[in-house]
DNA sequence: CTGAAAGCGCTAACAA
DNA sequence: TTGTTAGCGCTTTCAG
């Protein structure tokens, strides 16, 4: 019998409408909706079948009052427009909501003062913890207040210098000397590097080891160097650019597969084909990569694995604040397509 | 004087450790923190510097507690891997946090069980509004839990049948029908639609004005149809599906630019150029379908646009509930790149 | 197995 | 201009 009318002035359905009309405590509701052994059984029944009939909804902001947990993950990143971030973000929320939580989101494009203000805004709905990729030129400081309020965070993707956060990202040197050797194997040796910011771990790690691996080979020559966001619009100019210079490039490495399309265009632009005239190596593998004509040799960095694992190192960290930080560098590996190609003489 | 040792037993900083420090009530502090014209500027300011001092954070559960507010705006896709959808999410959150909104965020792969679920899930955390884009199959029904629990809706890109509920999207009838009266002025009468579901809103309408455009020309032949999910597999195994067939087509309508894209590397796969021996159409015109080779001729579906504008309606509707329903119907076009060209003959 | 009571941190009347 | 009081809806002792 489904008394309607609720004791409860607002016309809400809450524990205590429930309780009312069963003539229970609001303790013994709230314990029988989540199916706690101790409530007898057709007690619970009897709740479970009120709440459903009266179209109860569960208050996860009193419960997170009350509990002082939220269950919610936010995830904070640049640009979830770039392919990259994008599958990364699909599989944080899958990983979210299959332990139950659910990703709340911001975005700042590498802006650090609106970076600031979503951190700030975020940490208000205290989310059990947080995902970020810091925007560049993020340092330490810009996380402080996040964790002196204790706040569980995982870096992905790009860490700032804090070795007491977790981080999972790919083994961006590994990587980077991978594709430089392949490139020097095929015969070229003006090999220029486009894309990435030194305000940016990425950035700096690839632009170092390009350097470094460069060097090595003798070959390093700063003119080749053509540094930038890593947007399309760097792959078109940027090329270009370097193709005007007197001893002009054979190939390219390129921040990311973005960076990469622009390069494409920008050489088509010149007449020249990615692949058999210039060689163009590209980095993440987003999805579109395998489809291009000629298709991008590129370096996986195996972005979904990266959510994945990013979210479940943030659950373990919530269980353990106390557990030391742990750096996980993905291993990543060169996917040959169609864009390179043996240095033509 | 910034007595750190707070009166409160926790040690989380609360209004209560602010009001007792500076002996005021928490009323005060509330009204001080927001900055109320009602309080002297004086306790303002003294307020707002020990809060800082302390590290004060703002907590939305309790705030929303009492206000039976969240400042959250869910929003719930299928899928952000398709840029379409990524670019889209990209301008909802923008709009959103310009508006003093964030995000939550739930997806659902197509999955009609799973958007239940996610749908649940996001409505226990007492979203101001839910922005959502209905999942293949969805019917009206799926949706009155949430109508009849008085939250704002928007539907974005798809809808279900549902004149009471606001809608934003893309006038894919009128989309379709320019599409294809441009691939007949080429010269093109073998015209084939690939992907597309029956079972969503975009889906059957741009089905149905395929067909009805093909029947007015005399050119409507089922055998020029492969339905299935807008994914780049679909134009992939659609087209050389097609092609095997005895009255080959010589153009293809495809239901959205992943679907292009699939076409476009299933025709290579047979040796075929898209542009000279083929033409593609695709649909929404992603960041990526100008950067292909050849440029993707496309529809272009303003998903950016879109996203604002259902933002700002979803605010509008949270703002007055009973305002009449809308529907708004973002005016596509065409843009013609390098994949289209005349029937060669 | 169930109930009473307290309280999470905030805001909104209302009173002073 | 500030304070008092009550209460949003839930969970958690602790008693019974």
């Amino acid at each position: 019998v489904t008394d309607i009318s609720t004791l409860n002035g607002s016309g809400r359905v809450t524990l205590q409408v429930i309780a009312e009309q069963l003539s229970v405590s609001t303790a013994t509701v709230s314990l029988a909706l989540r199916n706690s052994p101790v409530v007898a059984d057709l007690t619970k029944q009897r709740v479970q079948q009120l709440a459903r009939d009266l179209g109860y909804i569960y208050n996860r902001s009193a419960a997170s009052l009350r509990t002082a947990r939220t269950n919610i993950l936010a995830v904070a990143v640049h640009d979830i427009t770039n392919p990259y971030f994008a599958e990364m973000l699909a599989t944080i929320e899958e990983a979210a909501s299959a332990n139950g939580k659910t990703v709340l989101l911001g975005t700042y494009t590498e802006n650090l003062g609106r970076q600031d203000r979503v951190l700030a805004t975020l940490r208000e709905y205290r989310p059990d913890g947080i995902i970020m990729c810091p925007a560049a030129g993020t340092d330490r400081a810009n996380l402080d207040h996040l964790t002196m309020a204790g706040v569980p965070i995982v870096q992905i993707a790009r860490e700032v210098d804090a070795p007491d956060l977790d981080f999972v990202g790919s083994d961006d040197a590994r990587g980077t000397e991978v594709a430089i050797d392949y490139l020097i194997g095929l015969g070229h040796r003006r090999i220029a590097m486009i894309g990435g910011l030194q305000s940016t771990s990425t950035g700096r790690i690839r632009h170092e080891t390009y350097r470094r691996v460069m060097d090595q080979n003798g070959l390093f020559n700063p003119a080749l160097i053509h540094e930038g966001a890593g947007t399309r619009e760097t792959g078109f100019k940027g090329v270009q650019a370097l193709l005007d210079q007197a001893d002009a490039p054979t190939a390219a490495l390129c921040f990311n597969d973005l960076v990469a399309f622009g390069t494409m265009l920008g050489l088509r632009q010149r007449g020249i084909d990615a692949g058999s005239d210039f060689s163009v190596i590209g980095s993440d593998d987003v999805k579109e990569a395998a489809l291009w004509h000629p298709g991008l040799t590129t370096i996986r960095n195996r972005q979904e694995e990266m959510g994945r694992r990013a979210t479940e190192l943030l659950l373990r960290r919530i269980a353990d604040p106390t557990a030391p930080a742990r750096r996980i560098l993905l291993e990543p590996s060169l996917v040959i397509r169609g864009t390179t190609a043996p240095l033509a003489r």
